[in-house]
Formats: C-alpha cells, structure tokens, sequence
DNA sequence: TGTACATCAGTGAACGCGCGTTCACTGATGTAC
DNA sequence: TGTACATCAGTGAACGCGCGTTCACTGATGTAC
C-alpha cells in the first residue's frame, strides 16, 4: 500500500476532476470517487476534510493556476493585438491539454466565484485588464470594457461548449487564429 | 382549495424555474418546490409523474418557444445584418423579461440537450440557419460556420453571466445595439 | 544492528440525514338521473 | 331541484435508498536509543 499511498492524493484529485466534469459536482459521490482511484471512500478522508472544501480547494488551486498561465503568456508582449493573441492561444492550448479541467472550471466557477480572493491572477481579471489596458491605450474602439471582457469571455468559453459537444471537430488550437482575428474585429481594435 | 387548485401546475413550473435558476436542479428539492408553491410534496405528484421528467419538460417547453421567438424576430428581414440584429435584440430582450428562466436554459442545456429532439426550431439551431444563410450570401467572411456560431452564441450568453454576477450593471437590452454591432464586426460582415 | 514506539494511509462496517416517491385518506367540484 | 356517485387536488405520514461522514482497527514505514 506504501507505493499506492504516495501519490494517492494527486489521483484522487486527478479523478474527482474527471469525474465532476462528466457527471457534475452533486452528480458524483464519494463513493464514486474511491472507486475511481481503487480506495474506499474512508481512505478519501484521510486527504480531504469534507467534499465540498475538497470542490472549493481544487477549483481556487486550479482556477489561480490557469489565470497565472495567462498570465504569463501576454507578460512582455507589446500592443494589445499581440497580448491578446498570446493568451487566447494559450487558453486554447491549455483546453487541448486538459479538457475536463476546464469543463470542472467551468461548471463549479457558478458555485465558487461568490467568495473567491479577487487580489489574486484569475484568468477573469487578466484578460480584463489587458483590455483595459487596450482602452486606455486607445488600441480598442468598443466603448464598454465589461462588455468587452464578456465578448473575450464568450469567444473562448463557447468553442469550448461546442467542442464538447462535437459541434466543433478540432481541437481549439486549430481555431485559435481565426479565433483571435474576430475577438480583434469585435473589439473594434484599429490595424490588427 | 379549488381556486388555489386552478393554477398550482404553472406555479410550479414558475417556483421550479426560479429555485432551479438559483440553486440549480439538484441543489433543489422537491420539497424545496412544495414549499414555495404552498402545497405539500405529495400535492406536486399529481402534476408530474417524476422530479426527472419535470425538468426535462419544463426545457424541452420553455427551449422550443425561445426558439420560436428567436426565429420570429428574424423572419421576414431582409440582409444579414438586420437578421442577426433582430436575434440579438430579442435574446437581450427575452433575457431582461425573465433572468430566471435564461438561467434555467443555460444549467439545464448540458443535461438535457443530448437526446433532444433536433427537427424542432431550437435557439442553437435558428442562429446557425442565418449564419449559414450569411454566408451563403457572402455577407458573412469568417470561414467556419460554426465557430461563427460559437462566437454568437458565447457573445450573447457570456453578458447574461456577467450580468448575473453583476459585472455588467444594465439590462441586456441597453447592451444589445453594441452587442449586435460587435457581433457583425466578429463575423466579418462587409459594410455593416 | 536490534528493539520500541509513533505515525500514517489504508480497511470494512456502520451512522444519521435528506432525498424522491408512495400510501391511504379527505373534502370540494362536476355530472347523470 | 335533490340525490348518488366519480373525479380531482389536496393532506400528513411513511417508505427505502444513497449520500457524506465517522468508527475502531490494521499493517507498513520512519525514528530514537
């Protein structure tokens, strides 16, 4: 049990996503859960203290994970086409890689976001404050920046849907070009 | 009891509508239901035959008249442009009349959507017709129709989430002239 | 190096609770003669 | 117009089930002397 044991927790949480990303978060027990990692549902206790702190913890870890990836993808670009770009790409590259992270993301940020640090890099604030940034600038004409950030938000979230549900044959890697031209066009941004 | 009697089944579905928008459908119960109806749960079984069937009609209802809507507020146009106004307008409108029920929609479509019978004119379904039809016409220039699809769809539901959490102040509607100009400006549709 | 003990990740069985659902029953309303 | 009966929407209590969680216990690993 002792090989099992080391990198039980990393399974269980490798599992619980996947799981919570097929089914729900109310849709899978712990039970499920154990099952999936090869444990009893005791043994799940010993890592976690209950199973929504265990939701609530796996989403913050995850959804500060990604917001600094975005981050980190438009950190030292000049202009804001090339910002925008940059992280658009990596939030599809990111989806490709992991699909049901971001499908769990998904469905708990309803759950989670009320009471969530908003001090910290979420991938919300980043893109909102490149496009800030933009407006400010003068790079982009769309007049209202939450709007602005709800086209961003919606360009890249729905492809995603769609994807999952097979209404989009690639991976979002292979839209993300044509993907950024017409987040560019809808922003209204001069020269892109 | 005979006047309460009368109007206890679309009580129901509007308290359901509502309690679903907020709590979602399993962090609903059908005493929670009971409740807000001011009838006992058992009351509720002489209505519907069970909690599952309930929410799958109230969608398929309340999902085909949207559509229905969506595709009046468009037919008869003439151009795109004006086509796809008219949609986003009434998306906008629709939502400002009946948040709950937007939200309703938007929890209950990843469950209820696979085995959903597709002939009907279901809003997904309307909005990629005039797209298709878009480019067809060579009014429209983004190459893929449905990642054309995508972007409309995340453009007009990603401001109903914002709105939700208050990241966004007005109603829909005050958005929706923006919202549409946007919109034709992602598409690529010449001289809008 | 060997022994004594603390720690840790696991087991299997059970717990109480809230869930969806069903029960036998009641009283008001509609209908046939 | 009265009476007899079917129907219908409600009640309150109970059901079995699956859920999250906890229990006492076990055996392997790490550490002190």
């Amino acid at each position: 049990m002792a090989g099992k044991g080391r990198d039980t927790r990393a399974r269980m949480e490798v599992e619980a996503i996947r799981l919570f990303a097929e089914r729900g978060v109310e849709g899978t027990s712990v039970r499920d859960i154990a099952a999936a990692v090869g444990v009893t549902e005791a043994a799940l206790y010993r890592h976690l203290s209950s199973k929504d702190e265990f939701v609530a913890e796996l989403f913050a870890v995850r959804y500060l994970e990604l917001g600094q990836k975005v981050f980190a993808a438009q950190e030292g670009l000049a202009g804001f086409a090339a910002r925008m770009g940059a992280m658009v790409e990596a939030c599809c590259r990111l989806h490709d890689q992991d699909p049901s992270l971001f499908r769990f993301l998904l469905i708990v940020q309803h759950r989670a976001l009320p009471a969530f640090d908003p001090a910290q890099p979420n991938p919300g604030d980043v893109i909102g404050a490149v496009i800030a940034d933009g407006i400010r600038e003068g790079a982009v004409t769309i007049a209202d920046a939450q709007l602005g950030t709800a086209i961003v938000f919606g360009c890249v979230l729905q492809p995603a849907i769609f994807r999952l549900y097979g209404r989009l044959e690639h991976g979002l890697s292979h839209y993300a070009p044509a993907l950024t031209a017409a987040i560019l066009r809808a922003l209204g941004v001069r020269s892109a």
